[in-house]
DNA sequence: CTGAAAGCGCTAACAT
DNA sequence: ATGTTAGCGCTTTCAG
C-alpha cells in the first residue's frame, strides 16, 4: 500500500509537499504538482482516511442509528426508504454512512454515543428511536452534531427534520367528515412515538373544528402493528358498532383495521372507512386499495443528511424542516 | 476527549500497561486493571478507533457496495432484507457497517477498490453488481476479503453465497407442468445477471425433463422491471396466444405479467397462470396471489456477513453457499 | 515555494 | 508485571 512518503522519495520532495499537493493547496509549484499527481497515479495511491482522521479529528462519516433494521420493519419499508434518501444526498458528498445497530447483546453493551465516539463520526442522524429511550438523551446530551428524524427537539447541535403531522391527520380525518361520517374512531400507534402525539392533536382539531364532539374511547392505540392493530379494532367495532369510519395512525395499521372489518362483519369502504398514513407501498397494491396520507420517506432522509452535513461543513445552526403531506384517495373509504 | 494518556496519568502507570489491562491481556496485575477500568469508566473513555485501525491496520469495519439504493429497489426491498441479514450478523460481532454507493457523480469518481482501501475496511460484500461492472473486476482483484452476493466467483478472497437457482426455476417450471401446461414462456432478467442465466437453465432442464421442447422465442427479457415486463409479455400473448403459463424471474417481473394479462383480455389464474420469483412482500398481499418460488433474502445477507467476517477472524478460506428456496403456491396459478 | 519536526491516540517489540 | 521507545500515515506549524 503505498503512502505519501513513497510519494515523497519517488519525486524527490518532501512529505509535506505532497501532502499539499494533493490536497489542492495553492502554495505549491504547480510543475511539482503535476509530477506528484502523475506518480501517486502510477502508484495507484488512495490516502489513509483513518490517519488522516486521527490528525484532523474528523473522520468524514456519519453515523446512522436506526432501530428500524428488523423483520418487522420489512413490511412497511419506512426506515428503507429513508435509508435511501440519507444515501442520495450522502452520495454527493464524500461523507461515508456507518451502519450502528441497537440489537442491544451481550457482546454490544456499549451506548450509543460510546459508538459514536469510538467511531469518531462527526454527526449522527436517528430514526425510529422513541421519546423516552435514554439513549435519545444521552446523545442528545453528547454535543455531537445530530439530526432526528420525526422527534422535535432543537439544541445547540441537535436538528430535526419531521413531517407536518397535525395537518395530515387534520386533512385525513376532514376527509372522512366531509364524506358524511360522524362517528370517527382513530387507532393509533402509542403514546411514545411524537408522531402518535401530533396526528392524535390533528384528529381532536378536524373534529373539533367540525362541530363534532371527541370521544377519547374512540381512540385506540394499535402499537404500529398490523396485528395489535386487528385486534384492538375489532373489540372498537364490536363495542361501538355506530362508527363508520377509522383513522390509523399508520398504513400497516390500516391493513389490520380492515382485517378486523372482515371479521366484524363490515365490508371495506360499503359499511366501514378506513383510512391510513404513510403511502407504504403495499397499500396501493392490497384490495381494496387503501386512502392514505402520504408522507415523503425519502425526502425525511433526504433532508436530514442535507442539514447535517451543512452543519458540519458549513457551521450552519441546526434547523427544523417541516415537510407537507399529501391526502391520496383510494378505494378504502367512502360516503355513508 | 480522554485518551489513554489521561487515564495513564490519573492511575500513575504507563500509557502501556493502559493499553493491556484495557485490552484484556494477561500480564498485568488484577489490582492495577481494576484501578485502570474504574478510572477509565469515571473519565467516561472511548478509545479511538481510528488510532487503533492505523497502527493494527485494521478498522474493524466492512464495505457495504450495494448497487440497489434507489426507488426502483424500494418496490422489490432485495437490498433491505439483505442489508438486515448482514446487519444482523454484524451486530454480534463488533464490526461495524459502511455503506459505500454506486452512483458515480462527479464528486465521486473513485472506484471501489478506492473506496475500500481509503476506508480501509476489512473486507467487503457486493450485491447488485452485473456481472460484467468492472468494479467487479476491480473488487476481485484486488485481494481484499470479499464475498459476493448471487454471483459465483471464488478465489483466494473471494467467496460467494447465492440461492439453487437452477433447482428454484426448475421447480417453479415443473409445477407448471404438472398443472398441465405445456406452452410456457419465460420472462428473464437480462442476460448479465448470473441468476438470470442459472433460472433459464433450470427453465429448459424442467422442459427437457418433461418431454417438452425448448422454444426460444418463448424466452423474453424484461430487465427485472414491473413496467418492461408488462410491455414484453403483452407482446409476446399476441404472438403466441397458446402460451398459457408465464414464469417469471422475479416477483416485480410477475406483476407486470399480470398487467399485461388483463390488457390481452387473459385471467390470471383462469386463462394464464404467472409464477414469480423472490416471494417479495407484495407477492402475497396482491390480488390475485402471486404463486412464486421464495428465497430467504436475510439469510443471504446474514450467511454473506458470517462468511466473511469467519474470513477475517479465523482466516478461514473463501467458500462457496448455496441456499434453498421453496415453491409458494398461492392463487396466480391453476390447472388448465 | 519547500522542508524539518512535531504530534494525533494507539499498539507492540524490547527491555527491565 | 510494568515502562521505554518507536512508529502507523497523515497534517500542520514554523523556518527557511
Amino acid at each position: 500500500m503505498t503512502t505519501i512518503k513513497d510519494i515523497a522519495k519517488a519525486a524527490g520532495v518532501s512529505v509535506t509537499t505532497v501532502s499539499r499537493a494533493l490536497n489542492g493547496y495553492s502554495d505549491v509549484n504547480e510543475k511539482t504538482r503535476k509530477k506528484i499527481i502523475e506518480i501517486s497515479k502510477e502508484l495507484n495511491y488512495s490516502p489513509n482516511i483513518l490517519a488522516r482522521g486521527l490528525v484532523m479529528n474528523k473522520s468524514k462519516t456519519i453515523g446512522l442509528l436506526v432501530s428500524g433494521f428488523n423483520k418487522e420493519s420489512i413490511k412497511d419499508n419506512f426506515t428503507f426508504e429513508v435509508l435511501s434518501g440519507i444515501n442520495q444526498y450522502a452520495a454527493e458528498t464524500d461523507y461515508d454512512l456507518v451502519l450502528f445497530n441497537t440489537t442491544s447483546t451481550k457482546q454490544r453493551e456499549k451506548t450509543y454515543a460510546q459508538l459514536c465516539r469510538e467511531r469518531r463520526v462527526d454527526g449522527v442522524i436517528l430514526q425510529g428511536i422513541k421519546t423516552d429511550d435514554p439513549y435519545l438523551q444521552e446523545v442528545v446530551e453528547s454535543n455531537i452534531p445530530c439530526v432526528l428524524i420525526d422527534i422535535p427537539i432543537q439544541t445547540e447541535n441537535v436538528g430535526f427534520v419531521t413531517t407536518d403531522n397535525i395537518a395530515g391527520a387534520k386533512s385525513a380525518v376532514r376527509y372522512l367528515i366531509e364524506l358524511g361520517h360522524k362517528n370517527i374512531a382513530m387507532v393509533n400507534g402509542h403514546d411514545l412515538a411524537f408522531v402518535s402525539q401530533e396526528r392524535l392533536e390533528g384528529y381532536k382539531r378536524a373534529l373539533s373544528e367540525a362541530g363534532l364532539s371527541f370521544r377519547k374511547e374512540l381512540v385506540i392505540n394499535g402499537a404500529f402493528e398490523e396485528g395489535k392493530s386487528e385486534e384492538v379494532t375489532h373489540k372498537l367495532l364490536n363495542d361501538y358498532p355506530e362508527v363508520t369510519a377509522v383513522f390509523c395512525a399508520s398504513d400497516l395499521m390500516a391493513l389490520g383495521s380492515i382485517k378486523a372489518a372482515g371479521k366484524s362483519g363490515r365490508k371495506v369502504p360499503e359499511s366501514l372507512s378506513v383510512i391510513g398514513y404513510d403511502d407504504i407501498l403495499l397499500s396501493s397494491y392490497v384490495s381494496p386499495s387503501l386512502t392514505t396520507i402520504a408522507q415523503n420517506k425519502q425526502q425525511l432522509g433526504f433532508h436530514a443528511a442535507q442539514q447535517l452535513i451543512e452543519m458540519l461543513e458549513k457551521e450552519s445552526a441546526p434547523a427544523h424542516i417541516i415537510l407537507e403531506t399529501e391526502l391520496k384517495i383510494r378505494q378504502s373509504t367512502a360516503g355513508i
